[in-house]
DNA sequence: AGTCATTTAGGTAAACATGACCATAAGTGC
DNA sequence: GCACTTATGGTCATGTTTACCTAAATGACT
């Protein structure tokens, strides 16, 4: 046999779609965007936002110009990263599509909700999936878990918990991120003092903002650092249950 | 518009393969499992390892396959994952081939060289690609470097390492794993320390290995743990050079 | 004005982890 | 036995983390 024995048989056709995970904080509560579904299969059931790859059209490309039709969002300002390609066969009823699932983190946005795509999305909290309230389409249950995870991990190792901040932010903003993507409650006072020695992690802007109660929380913006070092350990919660 | 606007435009139909990133340590140093292309385009060069994914073929199913072909060896007894999915347009001459890339780690193997596939591999240092004395063909050089620090981040906060090495194997086995594929050379005090606390990590067995020169090592099986905790931490290393 | 609830901000001590280094153990070759 | 090599274990100063505690700054309430 030579080298090219894989090469008789011919090579599968089949179509690429991008499927998005977009995660955003609200009320200390971690959303996913969901749509529900205009065409069959799975007309009427929840999914993740997507679509096809074009012709020409880089996988990046796509899930850029994805996310900014299902949100209506300024291209770069939400963080976008690729998670996992998913390709087995039987996954789309339609035929051989794999799935190249992109994991986006943004604040909590205005969501533009007429004449666009959007107008069929929801934030949709996490836990109502995890839980088996709701179903998602294909499997887009395992995608949203593995997007979940890597967040998860991120928010350990890299800065990115300030991509879903509107800026400026307070410690105790960012520190609720930490707590909604974590599903735990963190110390207040030790949070603070590990994100304060990250050089370039969060950069006070001098200012401050009044609650409606307590004192008022110094104001910050993302710094330049990217990475975590050292990392924040999930471990370090404190058990309010 | 409807949540259809983007069905209009037909999607894009193209192919899919899967290229292997395959380490494995050798005398100390880091090598990837290359080929020599026996094919137009880049005929002659060296690549990864890789080919099409089949009809009705899972991706994962596609790696594995590739990987026993081109290795011989059996399936399970390597470490494989899948690293990132590669689709700009134009990265192969052939026409619209996006590739999942796949990381597999694994101990140094007998190569079979005859009657396979394997008849063109070559184990090639990591450092004569990333010095450019070696080119690769498409954009395998991203590929790789993509697949070296997912190694690397790897090793800092999983148990992988084990993959690399033969059972049973000495903790100087699994430092030189960690020597290697860091490019760092790390204190064997510490890191024993480090590698016994973490439990499940390793198990002895109670067999020590003779060595050519030095007192004997005791022997060890891989343990159950799949994380590190606490990490590995890279910065650990005593500068020799 | 004074007190209270609330939240931010900063500090402390014990436990723990780390890095650099030293000492001993257990083999081989001479 | 002696020199050499590698494995293994320990020490110690230093840094980090955790679980707290205290103080500061505000609005609400009386």
């Amino acid at each position: 046999m030579s080298k090219t024995v894989h090469q008789r048989r011919p090579p599968a056709s089949l179509t690429a779609a991008v499927d998005l995970v977009i995660f955003t904080v609200r009320d200390g509560r971690l959303h996913v965007l969901l749509i529900e579904r205009g065409n069959m299969p799975y007309r009427g059931e929840a999914a993740l936002p997507g679509g096809f790859v074009r012709d020409g059209e880089a996988l990046d490309a796509a899930a850029r110009r994805e996310l900014r039709e299902e949100t209506g969002v300024a291209d770069d300002s939400l963080h976008l990263e690729q998670l996992h390609a998913y390709g087995d066969p039987g996954r789309d009823p339609r035929g051989r599509i794999i799935s190249i699932a992109y994991l986006a983190l943004g604040p909590d946005l205005p969501m533009p909700q007429a004449g666009t795509d959007a107008s069929a999305a929801h934030w949709t909290p996490v836990s109502s999936i995890l839980d088996g309230q709701i179903t998602l389409a294909f499997d887009h249950e395992k995608i949203l878990r593995d997007g979940l995870e890597r967040a998860r991990s991120q928010l350990e190792h890299t800065t990115i918990a300030t991509a879903f901040c509107m800026e400026p932010f307070t410690i105790a903003d960012l520190r609720q991120i930490y707590e909604a993507v974590w599903g735990l409650p963190l110390d207040p006072s030790n949070f603070r003092r590990k994100v304060m020695k990250t050089e370039g992690f969060v950069i006070p802007i001098g200012e401050r903002r009044l609650p409606d109660v307590g004192r008022p929380a110094g104001l910050f913006r993302r710094g330049l650092a990217e990475t975590l070092t050292p990392p924040l350990t999930r471990s370090g919660s404190v058990d309010l249950m």
